[in-house]
This record gives structure tokens, sequence and C-alpha cells, in this order.
DNA sequence: TGGTTTGTTTGTCATGGACAAAACAGAACG
DNA sequence: CGTTCTGTTTTGTCCATGACAAACAAACCA
């Protein structure tokens, strides 16, 4: 018993997919696709169907695509394109690091069943909406693993997991959004237990305007608070202004930011960059999550300003080096 | 020391101040303002206080202005004005109850000193950037009250005080969130430790995309949680179709959802009439936060089309509505 | 093989016009 | 005096088209 799922307005498509008005429009002038029905007014009309190739073709750019190879692509190719995983075409191969969650490199294959079968569970009582069975699971992994490895080994892949099963269209986005509040609630609660404050780094950990996904941040927190570093949250959309306040405010020695694949990729170099000028030069700012890679020209722009290596800006390619890269801080330091 | 704060572009001012593109130009067009200088090839580069002036204007709108009326008054005045509080011209009235929170209504005068004693020491320590002392504080206030009297007599209207001290200019965007994500980390903390599931209603709250606001989400949350609700959390940025699947997988009585003033007026309404359309009718859907009043004319909508009094959408204007709710559907039911 | 140059692709911005829904103001009416 | 009903203004959003710079791919040369 489907309801026959209405057409959507230009805005709400834009809000669904991620996809700028002016880019819808342009597509639709350049490719043909999409080709939205028009309304009394001859404003535009999303059938669903579009949209939710829309959607599957947005998460395919995230990981390196382009459009133009897309649209013309049959439907059911892109899903299995999109079961594969990451782009391999020409230079795109350097988006592979960032996308991929950390411990995954060790798992050669992610679709296959070679998944840990901890993994395999817990997906299996998200798509069935079990909630205790999946809060029973993660907390028993947490317990047996502790904090740390919970987090590299068991969350990280899971989160990609639940990421690349949402492509293959075996989980609907609710179901991934229950299992990312869970998750958070997890991780939170754990948080919460730590003796906190006190020691070295000062980090502040936030995202910039229009990343949402704070996950990642959260999964980072835990495991810098378990080495005993001082974290101060400040949640997602931190304008760039007020990151430089906080910082100064609190204190704080390194600025950690994560970025996620569906950022705007033309604006995280030139964002990054601009943090970077604003902060106290002794200020370091650790950039993270599937969206990372992009600011390599920042470290790069930074270098040649600076006439120093990377100055200051360090990109945290997977969650371990977020541990290495504390470690390094320390040793540099007192 | 104030760096010299640069200009931003036409889709900077949007991330940061919430008014889109095209009412950005409109304005631009029809009331001169804001003005922004051109880079050399012709685009808008907005100065920043042209930027700190449509954040405000943005914000009084949200409370019930008009931008004619606003465009042309003085910054001075303009302050004055938001420190006052919600608009009070014309028909506008109707939006009071939804801007102001819950308990604010005993308080009669938000800015004068006469504010609770509890509260004004959360301020000074949010200002103070004394995160320890903001934590004691508040944690104190919560095992003296107890999670259902902390939620309503002190994190609601210490969320209004924060939000208009933000509006007078005595608080930071970033102490605003610090303040946010303490008190967020605080109520899961004492959601974690509630005995959880069972009882009666099953409530699945989120918010629709484009809405990120999620406090008031989980103050409704502890609440509901607390009198034994069985609550399921999809965090923010729920699509419309997802939320029915989720209603439905998850067996849910009630979809609780939470509107902030910020949300765009227009698309209240429409929005929450269509999910109420795409709900089994047995299904009741709750809709609260400062932008709730908007939803009212879904009600008057459903209400037409159902032949019957506002069937199934209820509005709660405050959270001690949440709670009347809850006992009204308790006791309608089983 | 590695670096440079030359087309292409692609997102975003600008202009100017249009329109419908909402907000308002004022008249008419009980 | 308060309410309901109009006509007018305000306001956000949409449309079409054109333009351009940055990122990319591919051809090219050393």
């Amino acid at each position: 018993m489907n309801a026959p799922r209405p057409h959507l307005s230009i805005s709400a498509v834009e809000r669904d997919t991620g996809l700028g008005k002016d880019t819808l429009r342009a597509w639709e002038r350049r490719y043909g696709f999409p080709s939205p029905a028009r309304d009394d007014c001859g404003e535009r009309l999303y059938p669903a169907e579009q949209v939710d190739r829309l959607r599957l073709i947005k998460r395919l750019i995230d990981q390196g695509h382009r459009p133009g190879r897309l649209v013309g692509v049959a439907d059911a190719d892109l899903v299995q394109l999109a079961a594969r995983g990451t782009a391999a075409t020409g230079t795109a191969a350097s988006c592979v690091e960032g996308c991929a969650a950390p411990a995954t490199a060790g798992l050669s294959d992610g679709q296959a069943s070679g998944l840990a079968p901890l993994i395999e569970r817990a997906l299996t009582h998200i798509r069935a909406h079990d909630l205790p069975a999946l809060q029973q699971t993660l907390n028993q992994a947490l317990l047996r693993q502790g904090v740390g490895r919970f987090v590299i080994d068991t969350v990280g892949p899971l989160s990609v997991a639940v990421g690349e099963a949402w492509m293959r269209g075996e989980i609907e986005v609710f179901e991934e959004h229950l299992y990312t509040e869970q998750i958070k609630t997890l991780l939170r609660q754990s948080l919460s237990a730590l003796p906190g404050m006190g020691a070295a780094p000062r980090v502040l950990l936030t995202t910039l305007p229009d990343e949402l996904h704070t996950l990642g941040l959260l999964m980072v927190q835990s495991l810098l608070a378990l080495e005993g570093a001082t974290c101060i949250p400040l949640g997602a959309q931190t304008p760039l202004f007020d990151i430089r306040l906080a910082a100064q405010a609190h204190a704080a020695d390194i600025v950690a930011l994560s970025f996620s694949a569906s950022f705007p990729s033309r604006q995280v170099a030139p964002l990054v960059s601009q943090l970077r000028g604003m902060l106290p030069p002794h200020v370091e700012l650790w950039i993270g999550g599937g969206g990372a890679e992009r600011a390599r020209a920042a470290v790069a722009a930074a270098a040649t300003g600076n006439a120093s290596d990377g100055q200051g800006i360090r990109i945290l390619p997977s969650l371990d080096s977020a541990l290495q890269a504390l470690e390094v801080w320390r040793s540099a330091r007192g």
C-alpha cells in the first residue's frame, strides 16, 4: 500500500537532495535531466523517482564521480556503481582515503559478506527496526572493546557500512537516522563517564556552517577525551568568526573541524585557509571527516604563505591519525 | 585587536543569515539594503556590518516584524526593538505564544533583572566562558529540581534568556552553541538513566528537513520519557516520506515535530498538512517549538478536510502542554 | 614518465520580470 | 464596539537566459 508519492517543488528538492536550485536548473538545461513537470504557474514539479535518482547521483558525485557521466547511465548501473564504492577514475583517487573510514582499510571489500560479524549483526538489527537489540549489541561491544577500540574498530566501519547499505537501497534514511542517534547517545554517555577536564591540549570541536554531521566529531572527541585532552564541543555550524572568538575565549590549543563528503567541495579549501589566517599561529587546525582531503589545497596555500611546511593545518584521514596527532602534539610541547 | 573582518559572498551571507540569495537580491533591489560592494567580476561582496544587521533583521522578522518596516530603522533602534521582544503590531500578536517559551509567561519582563537568580547565575557563567561552573550550576539545579521541573522551569526560560541576550548583543553565537551543547549533554545523560522503554504511547521525535534545532525535541523527550512513554528519536531533518515509513516501522502512536522560529514560515502549514495526509489517521501529530503556531492553518485545513475538529494535529505552545497532551492521550485510550 | 598546455565540464552568480500567498488597512455590517 | 469582508500592498520565491572562473581531463612535449 504505497502512498502515491506527490511531486516536489524545486525548493523541496533542494532540501531533500542537497543540490542547489541553480544546479538543478542548469542540469535540466544541459543534460535534459531532471525533467520535471510543470504546474499551472509554470513552476517545476519533480516526480519522486527523479528525486530518488538525484539523491543517488548526488551521493556518487560526493564520491568523486562527475555529473556528465552519470546522467546518461541507466538506473540499475547507477546502483551497481554506487555499490562498488568510490570512483577510481583518474585523479579522483585522491579522494579515496577521505571517503573510506579508518579501519575499513583492512577489510578489502565493503560489500562482500566479509564484514565483521558484529557489524553484520548490527546491520541486521537496524534493518529490522529492533531498537533494543541494536542497543544491546552496541552496548555489549562497547563494554567488551572499551571506548577506544569501539570507536575505531566498530563505530567507524559500521557507519561506513550503513552508508553503503543506504546506497544499495538496503537501508532507508530514517533507519540511518535512528542508528546515528543511537551511536551518539552511546558515545555521549560514555563520554560523560570520563574523568573529564584537565590535561594538556585544549581542543575545540565544531563544524562550519552548512556542515551538519557531527558523528565524526563525537568519535574524535571520545578518543581525545579518553587520552585526557580537554574537549570543548561547540556542536555544528559555528561561523568562522565565532570559531576564532571561541578559540581565544577558551584558550584552545587545537581547533578540530569535520567535513563530510557532502560538504560543497569547492568551499572547503578557501574556508580552511581563511580560518587558518584568522587563528593565532600557535593554534593548530585539525581537519577530519570524509571531505577532509579537499582541504589539501589549503595546506599547500598555508605552506607557501608561511614559507614553512603544512603550517598549522593537519589533515586526519582516519580516526587513528587523530590519536597519532595527539601524540605528536604532546611530544612537541612540554 | 580586531581582525579586519573580510567581506562575504552572497552564498556565505545566505549561510550566515538564513536569508536566501533571491531574498537578498530582492531586498537590495527594493529597499536599497543591503548594498554590497562588487568584486572584479561584478559579484556581490557584503561588508561584515551589513551582515550583522541582516542577522538582526532576520531574527526580528522571525518574531513577527516585517522587512519593509525594519530596513529604514537606525541600528540603535533596531537593537532596542530586539531587546523589547516580540512584535506587538496588529495581528502578528498571534505569534507571541509561539515565540516565548513556556514558563516565561510568568516572568512579566524578560530583560529586567527580574529573572530567577539561577538563570542569572547561569547566564553569568556563559558570558564568562566558565564551563565547569556552568556545568556545576546546571547539574545542581537538575538534582535539586528533578528532571521534570528542571526542563520546564530552568532549561526553557534559560534558553529564551540566552536567545534574548544574543539579540541584545550580550552573548556571542559560540557562547550560545556551547550552552546548547551542555544542556544537550545533560539531558541525554539523565535520559539514559531513565528506566526506558515500555509504556503506552510510542512517540517518534524528529524535525523536518531545514530544521536543525533539536533542543526543544530533547526537552520534550525528557518529559515524555519521564512519564514512561517510549521515545524513538530520529534526530533532525527527516524527510516527510521517511517519517511515514518510520512511523509505520516503529508502530508509533504519536509523531512529534519541532519548528523553531527561524523555520521558513510559509512552509510550515503546507508541510504539516502534507505529513498529516500521509500518516495513518490513528497516529497523532504533535507540533512544538517557537514556530509551532504557524501550523494553525494546517490544523484548520485538516479539520475541514476531515469534517472533524483539529483532526489529529495538536499544537503544543509550551512544554507543559506536552504533558497535558500525554495525559489526554492516555485517558482517551486504554 | 612527468610536467605543462589546451579544451571541457560544472557550479555559481547576475539581471529583470513575474506572480501568488500572506499581511495589512479600511469599509461595511451586525 | 467588535467582527467580517473586501481591496491593496508587501514579500518571498520562481523563471529564463547569459556569463564566467575554477576544476578537471586529455593531449602534448620533454
